[in-house]
DNA sequence: TTGAAAGCGCTAACAG
DNA sequence: CTGTTAGCGCTTTCAA
């Protein structure tokens, strides 16, 4: 079976392979009826344009590429198959890379993709990000963080922790502990000054005795579990009610550490969190938490990336609401 | 700043374009310095070859597809970012995709992979992947499963299983529910088999004086907790004392259903669970479960790719054990 | 509007 | 062992 190729077609329809080129390329320049004979034999024959010749010649690869530091996380991967159905949809492939947050990796990985001539990349970056320098020409959308210089699309972290940090304050807690991320992650600190509004807003209001209610730590499980442990080993007065965590895997790790320690949650402590990944609304109980539009994120970063003029730079940029999902490890605070 | 191409490099090295090109080959014939010099040049120019221009002329992408049911199922997820970074040592990108187990969706991704001409594809196949027929000449690796007439890595679920079950025979367990996976689910009929084996075994120890202790469910947690609820909404001494899950995700659902139901775990039901994501070991209590050599899996599915000549369809077939990993959902059955 | 022809950047014969 | 050269399959001027 002898590869059909561009001039197969031509020569079946009886035209030139460089009107054939243009019907495959929606070039406007081509008579109706031509169009549909030709398009006849393609379908006919089972033609299908050759990828590496095309990218060749006309510089567009109809490959993007994703970095993410950790497919393992829950909110990552979402986001990654969300982008590719999206790609799909419009003859777009998706590359994926892990970067582990190593700015080195993530620099190698941008390189490689370049060279791959992706037509452009879907970005998380590494908290080292800064150090690396990209060649110029591009197109990068920045997904989950803002960045100057770069089209970004996030959720609105310092908001919707915001909004979940309020429904607690509501509920009527006052020593509202916090598990912030990562110390120089820029998401985390965006939900980090999240909880400093929501309690400063509070005013006087907020009480706390004791050590201080905020651990610095990594996004996952283990780091949450300890910083719960850590959070409420304490004297029951200092110990918080409630406690809001910057991701759902902390978030359950924190609900195993109160188990541990015998706390019942909600009743003596409400846990919230955050990312809304599918995992939350399985655990016993079921994890209050602020969710993230993972989809539109994903379907608005690939939008940017197939419309923006390469190297327009246009700098797109958009910030997604969260929104509170409640479940049921919130209640009101015991009496003290 | 213009494009640095094989040419500049010839140019500065005092070479022709066909010796830079072996140099970047490794093609044996060049000399120990005319290779040194090149390189050299290469290094110094900061040149990388054009990956299209490269796999036009030598049909050789340098590209996997992988093509996964879903890759929010963190065993997929895992399994995609090991095959990652496995790749990645040796110059190769992946493609992903998700089939949504459509066997339709499956083959449209295989025809796109084709075209892109990628040197492979690791498969996890669709429960009706039979249905759809292959382009010929292209290198597959089937994953979690082994199939006749291709290239399989997967692990042995039915002797895993069968771990896990007499694991809980031995502890005393006589009447074992099981949550199995999918109908028409290879891994996930394999994985019954195990069950059957181990109760088989087992002989007359294993009683079952009510409604049968298998139930047919989707991997998800959603799945496993409504098979869950069915299992344990019963009279006492027909209910299970021991619940054996075919994936990890059904059996925290599980779990979930035991705790709506009131029922301790261990102390009134055990649990195991498959696959031994990252997450077992973080539910409360900590799942046991039977692990998959996820990383192993991937590295053997790459090198497989790598390795096997095109068109050669060596039917490389490996089948790597399982190995159970204790967790707190197991004890001995409380006496009836 | 369409055809002819010139490459895109590289690899692989084929010479030398 | 190295240089020369002919394309890979397509897109895109340039003419017609």
């Amino acid at each position: 079976m002898p590869k059909v190729g561009i001039r197969d077609v031509a020569k079946l329809a009886g035209v030139s392979t460089g009107t054939v080129s243009r019907v495959l390329n929606d070039h406007p320049s081509v008579t109706q009826e031509l169009r549909r004979r030709v398009s006849g034999i393609i379908e006919e024959l089972g033609y299908t344009p050759d990828p590496s010749a095309r990218s060749m010649r006309s510089k567009v690869s109809r490959l993007i590429g994703i970095i993410i530091p950790d497919l393992t996380n829950p909110f990552f991967s979402e986001l990654v198959q969300s982008a590719e159905q999206v790609a799909a949809k419009h003859g777009y492939n998706i590359i994926v890379m892990t970067s582990f947050d190593h700015a080195a990796k993530e620099a190698d990985r941008i390189r490689q993709l370049t060279s791959r001539k992706v037509d452009g990349i879907i970005l998380v970056p590494s908290n080292d990000f800064h150090t690396i320098k990209l060649p110029k020409g591009l197109p990068i959308v920045v997904v989950d963080r803002l960045m100057p210089g770069y089209s970004g699309i996030a959720s609105d972290h310092r908001n919707g922790v915001r909004l979940g940090v309020e429904y607690l304050l509501k509920l009527g807690h006052r020593r509202i502990g916090f598990i912030s991320g990562p110390k120089h992650s820029v998401p985390a600190n965006d939900r980090l000054k999240g909880y400093l509004d929501a309690m400063e807003h509070a005013g006087g209001a907020v009480q706390n005795p004791g050590p201080p209610l905020i651990m610095e730590t990594a996004f996952d499980y283990e780091s949450g579990r300890s910083a719960g442990n850590y959070l409420l080993a304490r004297a029951r007065h200092e110990r918080p009610t409630a406690i809001f965590a910057s991701s759902d895997q902390q978030a359950i790790g924190c609900m195993r550490a109160a188990h541990d320690l015998g706390i019942p949650v909600p009743a003596a402590l409400s846990i919230v969190g955050f990312d809304g990944i599918p995992l939350s609304s399985m655990t016993t109980p079921r994890l209050t938490t602020v969710k993230q539009p993972i989809q539109q994120i994903a379907a608005a970063a690939v939008a940017v990336l197939l419309t923006e003029q390469p190297a327009a730079s246009a700098e797109n940029r958009v910030l997604f609401a969260c929104e509170l999902s409640e479940g049921e490890t919130t209640a009101a605070p015991q009496p003290d």
